[in-house]
DNA sequence: CCATCTTATTGAACATGTTCGTCGGACGGC
DNA sequence: GCCGTCCGACGAACATGTTCAATAAGATGG
C-alpha cells in the first residue's frame, strides 16, 4: 500500500507498534496465504508484513516448519467433524472424517510436510483427535489400540498428503509418469524381480485418493484384529 | 587433499578435471556424510568437493531432495533381505525386513524426509520392494492388494522416521516429553474431549519402535482383511 | 580444415532461514 | 521518583538453495 515506504528511518524510534504476538503472527501469516499464496509466507516477508524484522518472529516461532503446521492448525478449523456424531456406520463415518482431513492437506502438501516433523497441537488438531477417538470408541476398538491408532491413521493421511509436496507440473496431466519409479520398474529383470516385474504398472497406479481410502480402511481393519499385546491374532 | 587450494585461478582453464558424472556426484556425496555428517552434505559443500561451483550439480541432481535421496538409496544397501528366503512364519519375516528397512531411516531421519517427497528409485530399493512383494506373496495376499500394500508399509515406515527428524535433545532425554502436544494433550477439558482426555498420555506414550511393530501388524492384518473394491469385509 | 551448433559448465546474483550481539524500554525495588 | 535489571526487538551478518545468462569445449557438417 505505501507507496514506497515513506521514511527508511529506524523502525526501533516508531511510536506505537501494536507489539509481537503469537496470534497476531499466525493471524498474519493465515492471511498472507490466503492473498499471496504459501510460497510466498516466508519468514522474511511476514516480518516486512508485520513491519519488523525477520528475527524478532524467532522469539514466538522456533523455526519455520512451526510457522507452518501452526497455520495448518488454523486451516484444520475447516475440517469436517460433524460425521463424528451422526448416524449410521461408524466406519463410514470415520472414513468421512479423515477425508475431509485429507482435503485440506491436499489443498496445501507442503503443509502436511512441515506436519509431520511438527506436529500441531492446538484447538482444531485436538477436536480431529477427540472425534477420531470417539468413532473408534463407538466401534468398540479398545481404548490402547485407539490410542496408537489415531496416530497411523493421522500419520498416513499426512504423509500421503506430504509426498505430493512435490508433484507440480500443473498443466501437463502427462507429465506426472515421468518418475523415476515408473521407468525404474518398466525396464526391471523379470528373472531378478518376478513379483516386481509381474506387478508392473499396478504398483505406481491408481487416483492417489482411492488409495488412501483403501489405505483407511486397511487400518481400520488391521487395527480391529491386532491387540497390542501379541503381535498378530493367529501367531 | 589439497592442502588449501593451490592457485586460486578460474577452474574454466584447469587442465583435465575428472567430468562431473551423477554416479561421482552421489558417491562423493556419500562419503562426505560419512566423514562430516549429513548436516555438511549441502550443495555448496559438496561442490567445494568435487571442486566445481554449485550451479554445475544441477545439472545431474534436481534439487537436494533428490540428493538426499540418492544417498539413502545407497544406504539401503544395508538392509537385510536375507529373511525373505529363509524359513518360518512369513508374518515375522516381513516385519524383519521392515526393522531392517527402519533402522537405517532411524540413523539419519532427515533422509527419509526427503524420501517422501523424493523417493528412491534405484537398485536397493527396487531389491526392498521386491523382497516384501515376494513375502506378500507367500502369505497369500492378492497381487493387487500387495502392490498398495507395501506402498503403505514403507510410507509408514519412512514417515515415522521422519517424524523423528526434529527431535534432536542429544543429552536430556526428558526434554523429549516438553513437546506442545503433550502439554495440550494435560490441559484438555474432560468435557469437551472425553476421549481424548481418558486416554491421556497413554496417547502419546510408547516407544517409538515398539509402536511401529504394532503398526506393521495392523497394516498385515488389515491388508488381509480388506480386498480392493469394497471397501470393509463386512459392509 | 573451418564454420556452426549443441551442451555441459560456470560465475554471479537473488531470496531464503537462522543466529548473534546489542539496544532500548518496561518493570520492580528502594 | 530514581535507578538497575531483565527481556523483547532489532540490525547485520552468514550459510544455504536455486536460477540465469554467458562461455568454453566438443561434435557435426561442409
Amino acid at each position: 500500500m505505501s507507496p514506497r515506504t515513506p521514511a527508511p528511518r529506524s523502525r526501533r524510534e516508531r511510536p506505537a507498534k501494536p507489539a509481537l504476538t503469537y496470534e497476531g503472527i499466525v493471524h498474519t501469516a493465515v492471511r498472507l496465504m490466503q492473498t499471496e499464496g504459501l510460497q510466498r509466507v516466508t519468514m522474511r516477508r511476514l516480518a516486512q508484513e508485520l513491519d519488523t524484522g525477520p528475527a524478532s518472529l524467532y522469539v514466538y516461532v522456533a523455526n519455520t516448519a512451526e510457522l507452518h503446521a501452526a497455520i495448518l492448525e488454523k486451516l484444520l478449523g475447516a475440517v469436517d467433524l460433524t460425521q463424528a456424531t451422526a448416524a449410521g456406520d461408524w466406519r463410514r463415518r470415520l472414513v468421512a472424517v479423515l477425508d475431509s482431513y485429507t482435503w485440506v492437506l491436499f489443498e496445501q502438501p507442503s503443509l502436511a510436510q512441515s506436519a509431520l516433523v511438527a506436529r500441531p497441537s492446538g484447538p482444531n488438531y485436538l477436536a480431529l483427535v477427540e472425534a477420531i477417538l470417539a468413532l473408534l470408541h463407538e466401534g468398540g476398538v479398545p481404548d490402547e489400540q485407539a490410542a496408537w491408532a489415531v496416530d497411523v491413521l493421522l500419520l498416513v493421511a499426512t504423509a500421503t498428503a506430504a509426498e505430493h509436496s512435490a508433484r507440480r507440473s500443473a498443466d501437463d496431466d502427462a507429465a506426472d509418469e515421468l518418475s523415476y519409479l515408473t521407468a525404474a520398474i518398466a525396464g526391471v529383470d523379470p528373472v531378478k524381480h518376478p513379483r516386481t516385474s509381474a506387478l508392473g504398472t499396478d504398483l505406481v497406479s491408481g487416483a492417489p485418493r482411492e488409495r488412501l481410502t483403501w489405505f483407511f480402511h486397511v487400518l481400520i481393519n488391521g487395527t480391529l484384529a491386532t491387540p497390542r499385546r501379541a503381535g498378530s491374532p493367529d501367531a
